[in-house]
DNA sequence: ATTTCAAATGCAACTATGTTGCGTTAATGT
DNA sequence: ACATTAACGCAACATAGTTGCATTTGAAAT
């Protein structure tokens, strides 16, 4: 009858499946970002491993995550907190040395000056270093 | 007679080769960040390629390099240029989202504020967009 | 210049990560 | 319940990065 969710940038209808679900949940639940090797551990034989990426890139593309790009190349993925509807990733990752875990600082919001004749449509700030638990 | 190059983590002496001295050319001359890939092409036959990723890490570790982590996991090398001897890498890069180009801002290097109870040891801030060529 | 010796290399084999095509399954609107 | 097509599983492929080991080579010492 209504619409569940679309890709925000196609328009185009997506569906809800129990994989989907799932890997949702498990991405909303847990304290620090998620890789899709995690994810593929954790949910054991929820569903292939090509699934878990496209249903990652789905979740990516409804604005409800988004990626991380660790210092190493990984890429995490982490559950959206938009206040605003306007939806601009500009917040801070910390990725821990020691538990290697990557964590959103929602309320970190760096400063920085760039010439006009550039155009910023993304941002990626990662600081690494011990986060709390490991200083 | 004297010590041409260390590891500077490790202090162990390093050497200088053909295939090094002539990547780090191709790496201080690029006006933009070059991938493994990218060198592999552009060295030709100049050595294996298992070679160019080891010549990669010792210079990255000698501090002649540095990493630069793409939006997309890709990651690129560009020379350091350090003013003073003390060296951190707390300065913006660019990622064109046309040419592709990843390049240095030396001299843009945002403020942030993190809570005391983090350690910060190494900084990753990636602008993507568009670029003055591109614009 | 010759010797010496570990750093660096080439090669093969391997693991990890991500992508594509296609036939089948299942979510959702009617 | 039926029709439509997004989502799925599977196999095959592509790309990125690692490891072990025998051989080569840079450069310090003689
Ligand atoms: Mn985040
Ligand atoms: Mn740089
Ligand atoms: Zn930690
Ligand atoms: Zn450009």
């Amino acid at each position: 009858m209504q619409l569940c969710c679309v890709n925000v940038l196609f328009m185009k209808v997506t569906r809800n499946t129990v994989a989907k679900g799932a890997i949702l949940d498990l991405i909303t639940n847990s304290d620090s970002a998620l890789s899709h090797s995690e994810i593929h551990k954790l949910t054991q034989d929820l569903c292939d491993r090509v699934t878990i990426y496209r249903i990652l890139d789905r979740l990516v593309n409804e604005d409800v995550i988004h990626k991380i790009v660790n210092l190493d190349g990984t890429i995490k993925y982490a559950k959206c907190h938009h206040e605003n509807h306007v939806h601009i990733h500009n917040h801070v990752h910390f990725s821990c040395e020691k538990c290697l875990k990557v964590t959103c600082m929602e309320n970190v919001q760096p400063s920085y000056i760039i010439p006009r004749n550039y155009k910023v449509n993304d941002v990626n700030f990662t600081l690494s270093g011990l986060c709390p638990n490991c200083l």
